[in-house]
DNA sequence: CGATTTTTTGAATCATATCAACGTACGTGG
DNA sequence: CCACGTACGTTGATATGATTCAAAAAATCG
């Protein structure tokens, strides 16, 4: 039993006991280190991945060989290449441990079936993509409405602990901007 | 009974006859003329929309009074305020026809209770979340990962002929530069 | 047809990238 | 536990893509 994602799970739906434990029997424990991938592009994405502790990061390659952080993954979050999982189709993008890391992996295949079985499950998983598509136009909408330097104060002032846990070079990434950039604007200090 | 929603459902799930004529039941068919507001900030967003024929934009105001495009919908897709919907606040969108709509909004409670009489109906809209955030996640990418001008070029090429259905200003919006810079774009027409 | 909406064009300006070099920290093996 | 190598961060100079403001031209609509 893996209590961490069964509270998560519960703040959304309510699952049995007897549903608790099909879910956990079908999730697999992964402990990574620092810098370990999990993904790799050319590779299926093998199912999502609640982090239960550590951080994880999508991302791929652009055209000039820098890496584009898609997506990070931290303590209750799920993380995988959707558009992997949902076209079956090889990834693009590398999933990797940001620091050593504690996952649960749920396979795509056992979670066709637990939808079958549990269907609380399918409801919170419509959730969760919700959350995410929510987040994901929010995004958006910062990127085309505020400079560099405001989407850079804007996140600070928001996640200032996870601003911490990560090099600035994946922040600068993840808000698409240069590391020299986010150096400038850190030197700025305002 | 409204063939075209039942037909992209069956893309995805099979409903029975009697599931479908339910669903039918709960959705509210409107017609709506070119530039008429399904949506405004301040109102809760009542439901999910599908768009029959025509075409709505989801866009807000932002700081410098611009409109700024969160989303199109086309015939076949869904279109509203996740946001709205998912944490039940007002909406901070306009939803607006684009041109003359047949649309079906699908209320939001309705949908609640749908989900427990027809579980295929779930996956369904679980499926297009998914495709929603995929889609999303994209356009991240693409943002991040391409100039403006090879970002319209890019547009332009995946769908030509929906680049002839809306302003030029709209296009500009939704790719996230001026409408200005869109003329010059088009002007160099290599 | 006139009125509004949409698109075009020019000139000046600004935000951010790029290239290149140097500084610092960190963790790994000897 | 120190030294070395690699990874990460800083700084300066220059380049550039895109914006802004302003105004005119063109298209669309009632």
């Amino acid at each position: 039993m893996y209590p961490e994602i069964l509270q998560h799970i519960g703040k959304y739906v309510s699952l049995s006991p007897e549903q608790q434990q099909l879910l956990c029997q079908n999730l697999e424990l992964k402990k990574v280190k620092k810098k370990e991938v999990l993904l790799e592009p050319g590779k299926l994405c093998p199912g999502n991945y609640f982090v239960v502790r550590g951080c994880l990061r999508l991302y791929f390659m652009n055209d000039k060989l820098n890496e584009q952080i898609i997506q990070f993954g931290i303590e209750n979050w799920w993380i995988a290449d959707q558009d992997s999982l949902l076209n079956h189709k090889p990834s693009q993008c590398y999933l990797q441990a940001v620091e050593a890391s504690e996952i649960l992996l749920l396979h795509e295949k056992k979670q066709q079936l637990l939808f079958e079985q549990i269907p609380q499950l399918e409801s919170y998983f419509r959730t969760m993509m919700q959350i995410a598509f929510v987040a994901a136009q929010r995004r958006i909408g910062f990127i085309f409405n505020m400079s560099d330097e405001e989407r850079y104060r804007h996140f600070m002032k928001l996640f200032p602990a996870f601003a911490q846990r990560v090099p600035q070079y994946m922040l600068a990434s993840y808000l698409g901007f240069t590391p020299q950039f986010m150096s400038r604007l850190r030197a700025k200090k305002a």
